[in-house]
DNA sequence: CATTATGTATTTGTATACAGTATATAACTA
DNA sequence: TAGTTATATACTGTATACAAATACATAATG
């Protein structure tokens, strides 16, 4: 039988962190879909809260440019037009850039190991066409660069910037033909780190983002 | 006279949003300091409001990371360590880079002169120890160039960690012996603008933020 | 004197009520 | 029929009430 040590300092939730949090899986998940209203009422009732913790869940949800709030109109999950895109992930790879730099300076062994992991995980989801898999260990691997800069803010934005373009990670990651580049980058990637090649590594890691910049436009433009 | 037209089509401002406005003031003028505890009812009473648009304003500013919410014990302006501040401007850093190189890919003429006279008004304002002029001039210096992106979000982000470290501007701008470093720093980044030279302007910009960070940080460890 | 109980006052969390604004629907006019 | 106005309905904005937790002051204990 498992156990879970009760951490009890926290483990408290206000609901509008559990409102917040709900609502955000759902955004992201696609379940609540882009421009759908999010009406406070039908939100409360639906999670047995009032309306009191879904409101103040959408202004964090707002903050995060998940959602986009009109006064007295009310909600709706943001839509992401083209440039949208484009915006997002020019800022996510420019702070990317930061944490691969980092990276190439001084990554400990242990970090490098587990790049190496989720790096072999990450190619044998594609040899299973198990792209969840893929997307997880994709996560993972970038987690742990960015993780290296030791900068909370830069992996909060990066994780925001991530989060607003997270729905069409499956399809990106789908495409065929972009597998072998794909890999091929993280392999430069793993490559630039061990070399400590802060140049080629940035260089990779913005080659890396602005190739999914182009195949989700094109995806889009279909 | 003068007149404003009746915009009518959102006068309106949410309470939520009038307060978050002054508390954001507040904070960045340094009239609610760091660790300064916010409770609820002082701010509803003392701003006129009831506590529920305070509570929102609270969570916006929290994403904001202007202020820093315990579940239960409160809130309190965030106080800044020497990392945070290093933290934030290197993710500034990171970000005016992405600005700067637009600005020298493609700059309009009209801007371009809008730049160099926020320039010379911001080098008069040494000249005549008109620190607050300097600080003025040096922030649209600045606008312009990051709006040279076209990417809301990078603007929204910069302007984020600008608030973020606002408080130590002044003293910054003062230390006398960074004048000539910043009014270097400037015209070498004009320079750059004009001659379409990205990488000088990337370097420059970059030396101009590390600069900041050096100089703040010293005033702090004293 | 320091430390731990204990009770009270504050403070946050959440639900609810009501006012005012937007939106949908129906009735009316040209 | 199309377009306008009237009316009802739904929704957001704000204030308030009450419950639950926390902080603080005071008393009790070693």
């Amino acid at each position: 039988m498992e156990y879970k040590f009760n951490i009890s300092v926290n483990e408290y939730l206000p609901l509008r962190e559990v409102v917040f949090n709900n609502l955000r899986d759902a955004i992201l998940s696609g379940e609540l879909k882009p421009g759908e209203r999010l009406l406070e009422n039908h939100l409360a009732e639906k999670l047995g809260v009032s309306r009191t913790p879904v409101r103040e869940a959408l202004r964090m949800l707002e903050q995060e440019n998940l959602v986009s709030l009109v006064p007295r109109k009310g909600a709706q999950v943001l839509d992401l037009s083209a440039k949208d895109i484009k915006n997002v992930l020019e800022i996510r790879a420019a702070l990317e850039e930061v944490g691969i730099r980092h990276a190439c300076r001084y990554m400990p062994d242990e970090d490098l190991k587990k790049l190496k992991l989720y790096n072999e995980l990450f190619e044998k989801g594609f040899q299973d066409k198990d792209y969840n898999a893929v997307a997880i260990n994709d996560e993972k691997f970038h987690d742990i660069i960015f993780a290296s800069a030791q900068n909370d803010r830069l992996v909060q934005i990066i994780n925001n910037m991530r989060a607003q373009v997270y729905r069409y990670r499956m399809a990106y990651l789908k495409v065929f033909e972009t597998r072998t580049a794909i890999i091929n980058h993280h392999r430069g990637i793993l490559e630039a780190i061990e070399n400590k090649d802060e140049e080629f590594g940035a260089k990779t890691m913005n080659d890396h983002i602005e190739h999914q910049v182009q195949v989700i436009l094109k995806s889009l433009s279909k």
